[in-house]
DNA sequence: AAAAACTCCAACCGCACTTGG
DNA sequence: ACCAAGTGCGGTTGGAGTTTT
């Protein structure tokens, strides 16, 4: 490692900690290696990896030429710790891309994706243990809103490959399969977004063996009810018609707002029965292309029994590709699952109606009040609640204000989506209360303004929040 | 004070994509 | 169309430093 070569004996440190195989060394780079590759770049500029071994007499493969120069000589490198402002952001962008740490690292001038990837990292890996939502609820607002434009736009711009797999569109426009395709970058380059076409070869490329199995075979008829795609972020798991219907019936283009990346895919025109009438039955192969698997990896696991179910996630494999956001929530969940199979296994019975209320609890705790058993648990996690502290510091307003009603366990619902889609889509409800964190904002430009105000909700529902974080938990109540 | 646990982060590895022959 | 080299990206690893027990 760089840093623990002295500069006192930096040949020694060198040998012994720099391996040379094949005329190629490994390991830490020394002050001197680091001089001759900036004299080489000076010279002869980026690029050309491979040439610096030959040129420089570096001992070093192009490849570590090229990572040692981009994530630690090239000049304007930010150093230190991430501003408030910059973990902000990286949530903020995480949300909407996953784990696309290069594309992250663009919207961070001075940031590398290396450095932009440990912080995340580390992060998901305290909020894990802490057993706290990966994103506050504001960004999984607007991450819903971006994923579920951002599928409109694509489907208007083409159908789907599989005849109306808008699942599969929705997921697979989330991740941007091609970083080169000017219409998943660069957002903002485009003055007119309209003119950045998407291109779904990318979609139709998808190997159907990493599809998920979200099975739906039978899904004729599911009399109107649309079931949107769950997004993975998605406080209603994209599920909800209503939510379509209000959010998104009449948007005329336009940005998302709230965020600082405004992502300028046209808003879609048209209402939310376009979508749900174009819903056929869909081959399972065909579900959930573009994310590798999105869902499928990450199913809930249903223990089964259907009356005081708990569930378990499904584990990923890192190899599954699903950008990294699933991870993050199947993380979140299995962090806030345990958080409750710590706190009363004998509750189990009755955490389908208490997980909201406990929920509740550790959002009042991250906003600063901490119930005693809550914060008897969080003891528990290590260090952790200061880094929480920290690291919620950003979202804490935005999570005490996310204290939502939502339905009733939402995991209950989740269960049945890989048994029987059809029966899920049956049950779905035609009308969702609108809460009241995701109001907040209808007054931004997400082409909100124009929806019918949800019937208020419940007082009593208030104690109905997030069960699992900020990602599962919204599932709107189906049964 | 020592050991264990944890955090941080630089670097490596493999895969996928692009480009040029 | 095919192949190889170059490049970029994301996942993972391993070690030093720090904190906790």
């Amino acid at each position: 490692m760089a840093r623990t070569v002295s500069n006192n004996d930096d040949e020694t440190a060198a040998k012994e900690e720099g391996e040379v195989k094949d005329g190629v060394r490994k390991g830490p780079w020394t002050p001197e290696e680091d001089a001759i590759l900036m004299e080489y770049v000076k010279k002869h500029g980026e690029g050309n990896w491979n040439s610096v071994q030959k040129n420089s007499g570096l001992l070093r493969c192009g490849k570590s030429c090229r990572l040692r120069w981009a994530n630690h000589l090239r000049p304007n490198l930010k150093k230190g710790a991430f501003s408030p402002e910059e973990e902000q952001v990286i949530i903020d962008l995480h949300s909407k891309l996953g784990n696309k740490w290069a594309r992250m690292a663009a919207q961070l001038p001075g940031r590398t994706d290396n450095e932009i990837k440990n912080f995340w990292n580390t992060r998901m890996k305290r909020r894990q243990r802490a057993g706290l939502p990966i994103y506050p609820p504001e960004v999984h607002a607007e991450a819903n809103a971006y994923h579920l434009q951002h599928h409109r736009y694509l489907e208007q711009q083409q159908p789907p490959p599989y005849s109306s797999s808008s699942f599969s569109l929705l997921l697979s426009s989330c991740y941007p399969k091609k970083l080169n395709d000017p219409n998943q970058i660069h957002h903002h380059s485009s003055a007119n977004p309209m003119q950045n076409q998407p291109d779904h070869s990318a979609d139709r490329s998808i190997n159907p063996s990493q599809q998920f199995k979200f099975s739906n075979e039978n899904s004729t008829g599911n009399n109107g009810n649309f079931a949107f795609p769950m997004s993975p972020l998605s406080p209603y798991g994209s599920s909800s018609s209503t939510l379509l219907n209000h959010s998104f019936g009449g948007d005329h283009g336009g940005f998302i707002a709230g965020s600082p990346y405004e992502q300028p895919f046209p808003l879609v025109q048209g209402s939310t029965t376009d979508i749900s009438s174009n819903q056929t039955p869909t081959p399972a192969s065909s579900y959930a292309s573009g994310v590798d698997g999105l869902m499928g990896a990450s199913s809930m696991v249903n223990n089964n029994n259907n009356n005081n179910d708990y569930y378990e996630v499904a584990p990923l494999s890192p190899h599954q590709g699903n950008s990294g956001l699933l991870d993050a929530l199947v993380m979140e969940a299995q962090g806030l699952y345990h958080n409750e199979k710590s706190r009363s296994e004998e509750d189990l019975n009755l955490a389908g109606k208490l997980s909201c209320k406990r929920k509740n609890m550790e959002y009042a705790e991250e906003g600063g009040t901490v119930p005693a058993g809550v914060s008897a648990m969080k003891k528990n996690s290590g260090n952790s609640s200061n880094e929480s502290q920290r690291d919620d510091d950003i979202s804490s307003s935005q999570l005490s204000k996310g204290k939502k009603q939502i339905g009733e366990d939402p995991l209950e619902e989740m269960n049945g989506m890989d048994d029987d889609l059809v029966s899920l889509l049956n049950q779905f409800p035609l009308e969702m209360p609108m809460p009241e964190w995701y109001r907040r904002g209808e007054n931004q430009s997400l082409g909100l303004e124009n929806q019918p105000k949800a019937s208020s909700p419940d007082p009593a529902d208030h104690e109905h929040a997030w069960t699992l974080g900020t990602c599962w938990n919204n599932m709107p109540r189906i049964c």
